[in-house]
This record gives structure tokens, sequence and C-alpha cells, in this order.
DNA sequence: CATGAACTACGATACCCATCGTACACGCGG
DNA sequence: CCGCGTGTACGATGGGTATCGTAGTTCATG
């Protein structure tokens, strides 16, 4: 039983990146903050509500403005929707999806070297593998 | 005006992507390699007649049993897929989909010096774009 | 010719998701 | 005390997707 049973659905996501990228926020900051004017106020709280009902973020209600924070891990979460939407789209290919992110849209040159950076480290991480398989 | 005017869900995808790796199928062999008896044939027939009223494959009628084939290009098409799930889920960023993906799913090595390869091709466009921009 | 197997067409359904409106609670300024 | 601004809770709705059943067609074969 690992950290999350419930994924978030694209919507719910944007806002939890808000959470993990800003720290705890009400649903107000949130609303303006990832969608300005485009949607009712109450679309970003229903959606705040369902991450809080799939324990997904954690409430505290002791003010009247509730205050909302990630209850999930962020590595850990995108790593299980990266899998999912590899699976469902890219034949469960790790190196097939980087292949095809990086032909659908081009990268900085920062972006790319700390993309070597990560695949040296993979490398190597295989290499001292090789005995444990 | 490009190619893909709608884009295939992920059922559709799955089976256009047998199109692409095996050539043109009819709706029988699509079942049977994609499926296997895990859901009723007509649910995979309906599946390609959606490809088809969204021409992302073509049909040929002649005989009794439709033969089909992609109708549209794997790389364009699966560029724009991933440009949707970029944008949806990883904040538009093709660099941190690609961490993520060899973060979410080991790669093998093999793999890894296929990305390594294409990395260094993009690094030399982008020297090569240095005055255009 | 009658029957049955295999196929296509298509309507119906159930589920998920984003969006919105309404109802209700609370507190503050006239 | 009244009313308004700002919250939260929650039901309703519409669009999209996958799944299935049924009806109708065609063809081979007894």
């Amino acid at each position: 039983m690992s950290q999350p049973q419930a994924l978030p659905t694209d919507a719910e996501l944007q806002l939890l990146r808000h959470l993990w990228s800003h720290g705890p926020s009400t649903v107000r900051t949130l609303h303006e903050a990832v969608y300005g004017a485009a949607t009712s106020y109450t679309t970003t709280l229903r959606l705040v509500q369902n991450l809080h009902a799939k324990r997904l973020v954690l409430r505290d209600a002791d003010e009247r403005q509730h205050v909302y924070a990630a209850a999930v891990n962020e590595n850990v979460t995108m790593a299980a929707i990266t899998r999912r939407v590899m699976d469902r789209a890219f034949g469960g290919s790790a190196a097939e999806l980087a292949m095809r992110a990086l032909d659908a849209r081009p990268a900085s040159r920062e972006e790319l070297r700390e993309l070597k950076k990560l695949i040296a480290r993979m490398e190597k991480a295989e290499r001292s593998d090789e005995g444990s398989l």
C-alpha cells in the first residue's frame, strides 16, 4: 500500500502542482493563481474538494477560509501519473515517451544538460545493478 | 491545416499503433492482436469506426471484410499527443516530461544510448540555430 | 432454398470529469 | 438588527469515452 491510492485528474493536478511549488494555499489563492478569471470560483473549490476526498491534500479548517496543503509526495505522484500515460499511450516504454517528448517540443540547452546528467546517473546505477540481476 | 485535425483517444491509439507497426489490417485481426478475448468484438469495431470518422484511418471496403490502414503519420500524430499530455499534466515542458519518464520506469542501456544520441543531435541543431534567433 | 456463420452499422448505456448554480453559514459595517 | 460580502457544500448538467447488444446484410453450404 504505497502512497497514491487514487491519482489526480489533469485539472486537479494543476492545483496540486501549485501546492507543491508554492506551499499551503487557500482556495481563493489557488483559483486566482491557476485560473485567473477564466473559470468560476466554485469550479476550483469543487476540484479542491475532490482532491481532499481522494486524500491527496490536507485541510486546515481552523479558519473560515480553509487552508490546503499537498498530502502526497510530488515525485511519487508524478511518477505514477507518468506511468499511467506511458502505459495508455506509449506502449509502456519510458524511453519512447522521453524521445517523443523531446521530438514534440524543443528543450533548452540547459535542460538538455540536466537530462544528460540524469542519463549518466542512470547508466551508472544500471552498471552497479549488474550482479543483482 | 496540418495533419491531425482530431486526435485519437487512448483506446483508438492502441489500434492505430498496431496499424503503424503491422500495416493494413482487418477489424478481426486488430481485435485479436490488441484485445485478445478481453473485450467484445463490436467494441473494437466501434473504435475502428471512430477512427474512420475522424479520418485517422483509410478504409478499403472492396471486400466484405473491410481493410483499414493508418491515414496519418506516426511521428506527427505521436508528437501532437505528446504535446497534449505535456500541456495538460507536465507544465508544458518537454524536458520535465522526459525526466519524469526515466524516473518512473527503468530504461535499458540500449535505450539510454539512443536517447543520448537524440540529445546530441538536438544540441547540434540548437547550436546551428544560434544566428536565426 | 433455408440456415447459420461472420461481418457491419448503430443506438443505448454507464462512467468519468469539468463546470456551474444554488443553498446555506458566518461575520462585519451600516 | 439587517443585509451584503465571502466562504463552503453539494446537486445537476453536458461532453467525452469505452463498452455492449441488437438488427440487418452477405455468403457458403447442406
